[in-house]
DNA sequence: GGATTAATTTTTCACTCGATAAATAACGCC
DNA sequence: GGCGTTATTTATCGAGTGAAAAATTAATCC
């Protein structure tokens, strides 16, 4: 007997074909769902038949699981990542905690998404590099723009950010990441809504850096201005 | 030919033979390992592998194999759990501030662990219910108490904690919680000290926490002495 | 409308999975 | 030292896995 069934569940309705880029397309997308839910270990069977297809059709777009794997990991790291995230954050006409609720506000739309934690979950206990690169991007263009900024708005001198300053706007990013996960994960009741949290999370945030600045800066007042990247 | 290869890989070599109790606790705590470093999909056979076992064995101690990963979690969610986590956190005798430190201090040093974050975040991702059960006792035994001291420290009277309260110590909490994933699970480079990094989030937390009562304990300043739960 | 091209399905392979049943061999007891 | 108990292994089943090869069928072109 046949292996799978008709691709389509009903008897008898025939496939409609596509186009190699649209049907190559519906399965980036559909892997991206498919995945997100069942784990990357699932079946490419599985995938087929939510597709409506057969199971080899897929290694005529793919040449292997791995390779549709990689897709999906660029259709959500790369595809959804937006270049609103830096300018909201350096935009300097308004106040930065009004710049970080907003920047939180369209980050928090894009990745307080079912899909985008799942398939980022799952990705980082595979270890595989594109999520180390991603964590990169985070920090390149997120918390070091913030600490940045922060500096500025206290009229203090550019430098690098220090380490500690990194590490304790990654508490607070993976605070705020980690609501999402509690929310769209675990699916735990998160009650309160974001807009309060993010505000919250925020003002913690520019506390925390202020303080780190009023720590740290006191044995350099002056500072060397672009000294050599700390530790 | 024979499915699976002499269990110790060196031949002859005939295993040794265990009373029934120790090799069901050799077997869960290997299983721990194993599970946490290849997930649950993992086979069967290569945990027996690495037990230098034959792979039925395990089936003389777990009826199947989900009965096993319940024994795995259980041997982290509930066996590592320390009753000092709720004492340090209530111990009057010193400052909040100190007590927190103290706390996430041993706190991390249970689950900043390869291990424990590994489970954590494959059961979470399989949906399990243990894993809301733990959140539930975060909430209950840390983050309310957490915010019940904070209070009394202010000399606010007692009442349950608001929603947006034990929002923003979970998202202090979740911070910390995923600076050890950076550091165990993706492996990104942390650098700065744990105690630091400790120090500041607690920092914020208090300040967090302070704010949000000063928001909040405006217009009712006696307070619904033990009303119902917010929300 | 028949030939060409390319999308899709059918069939199949070699292997892995969780699980069961039967055979074997190490240990304790007397 | 033989015997019974039971820990452990051997052998096997049926279902599912990623992948390749070949057969089929829908769309396109002239």
């Amino acid at each position: 007997m046949p292996d799978d069934k008709s691709p389509d569940g009903t008897e008898g309705a025939r496939r409609k074909r596509l186009p190699s880029s649209e049907r190559r397309e519906e399965f980036i997308a559909k892997a991206v769902e498919f995945f997100a839910e069942e784990g990357f270990e699932s079946s490419t069977r599985g995938l087929a038949r939510r597709l409506g297809v057969t199971q080899p059709l897929l290694y005529r777009y793919f040449p292997s699981k791995d390779d549709l794997i990689s897709e999906v990991y660029d259709a959500v790291y790369v595809g959804r990542w937006r270049p609103e995230f830096e300018r909201l954050i350096a935009d300097r006409s308004r106040p930065l905690e009004d710049r970080l609720n907003a920047f939180y506000g369209v980050y928090t739309e894009v990745i307080f998404n079912r899909e985008w934690m799942r398939i980022y979950l799952f990705s980082g206990l595979k270890g595989v590099d594109i999520n180390r690169r991603y964590m990169g991007l985070v920090r390149r263009r997120i918390l070091e723009p913030i600490v940045a900024e922060a500096r500025a708005e206290e009229g203090l001198p550019e430098r690098p950010a220090t380490d500690a300053e990194i590490e304790f706007a990654w508490v607070m990013h993976g605070g705020i990441f980690y609501y999402g996960v509690r929310d769209l994960i675990y699916e735990s009741a998160v009650s309160a809504d974001k807009t309060e949290v993010i505000g919250d999370a925020v003002a913690a945030l520019l506390f925390g850096l202020r303080r780190r600045f009023g720590m740290e800066d006191r044995k350099a007042p002056g500072g060397p201005g672009r000294g050599p990247a700390c530790g």
